[in-house]
DNA sequence: CCCCCAGTGGCACTGAGTGTCAATACGCTA
DNA sequence: TAGCGTATTGACACTCAGTGCCACTGGGGG
């Protein structure tokens, strides 16, 4: 056999990198010809063609069309939480968001030339806006969870923690479509600092 | 012709009042199906089936299967508008969102019988929860122009429109939420005024 | 009385998404 | 090196959502 120690990696197999292989050709394919043709003009056929794999292989590996685009911004929504939860405990909820939320932004901006693209195709076709949605809502269950946890909240009975969530993603989702619509232009940073400039007196409350 | 002025309404048609009863047939077969059976195990066939009306015309009436649950909440969106248009011009902006809001929520909890159930069944199946958020982002826009407009502030060029809308809006997600989680006894209305308590600093600035 | 037309049903078609099965390629073991 | 178990793939058939097209009908207006 070959020597362990060079080029080889335990932890990753072979078959592991092969999936990998397919699920960036296949994405890399959809989000080309969808950005080139629109949403509802490309068929899964013409992406597998382009991709090289078959159909069926497709849906082996996304859920559905709208998915190959929305699975590409989906790590944001698990980082967003464990971001949240590796914050220090006494720190106010308006700053621990802040942080929370910025991660991904900034992981946006520096790949603005994929992911600018992909948010604009979002944004711009409603079937995707309302898959996109739909994760968010997500996001906002777990960022819920994790702020009544953090704060000794019970969710059920307070509406705080959903509120804070909500309004977090709220400024999210108005930075993000600022950064579409200047196409780039605008720093989603700053937009996010100003953004939480107005919500944070409710997420501190009115002792803040 | 007939008297004029007994049993005949010029301004509703015949024809209207049919489209009316056709809408409504199908509405009532769809929403008794899928709360029963849940929404993925019903085919449009069935409801068809069980409206009395063939499948083509299911899709003049509806833009899909999703359409007939979410556009029996369609009506909320253009009605908050309206009545966020309606308010005093000096009026704080928590004021004039929170009464645009509370509207749509007395109506639900008028009608809880229906909309209770409909609300869960959004709330509990993925398409459909995407397909009403949707919905939503469209009155957020609505929301964020109108607010600018009373203002008289750009929304390109200030985030405040569009995150006191998205604030407004989760409230209205919470509420709806927690209405939906205690089976409607919860008191949409007190919900709302909680909600706005913890928004409102932020909705009004700092000098509120 | 006839024309007009909005609404309808039937039909065929495209495209998304799923279940099944045979073939293939890889990793491991003798 | 040969053989075996497993995971991935491709091909096929099928259901169902959604759309375009055309012929039919029934009620209202000239």
């Amino acid at each position: 056999m070959y020597d362990e120690r060079v080029s080889y990696r335990p932890e990753v197999s072979m078959a592991e990198r092969k999936r990998r292989l397919v699920s960036d050709e296949l994405t890399e394919s959809a989000l080309q010809l969808l950005a080139l043709k629109g949403f509802d003009a490309v068929t899964i056929d013409e992406i597998v063609t382009t991709a090289g794999v078959s159909r069926r292989t497709f849906f082996r590996y996304f859920a559905s069309k709208e998915d190959v685009v929305v699975q590409f911004l989906a790590d944001m929504g698990t980082g967003m939480r464990a971001d949240l939860a590796e914050r220090p405990a006494d720190e106010r909820p308006s700053v621990a968001l802040l942080h929370a939320v910025r991660v991904p932004l900034a992981t946006c901006a520096a790949h603005s030339d994929r992911a600018l693209r992909v948010v604009q195709l979002i944004l711009r076709t409603p079937a995707l806006l309302a898959r996109f949605l739909e994760r968010q809502a997500q996001w906002r269950g777990d960022l819920t969870q994790e702020l009544a946890g953090r704060l000794g909240l019970d969710p059920a009975r307070e509406l705080y923690p959903r509120l804070a969530a909500g309004m977090a993603l709220t400024a999210f989702d108005a930075v993000l479509q600022r950064w579409s619509d200047s196409d780039g232009a605008e720093d989603p940073s700053a937009l996010l600092d100003e953004a939480f400039a107005v919500i944070g007196p409710a997420l501190d409350g009115v002792e803040g």
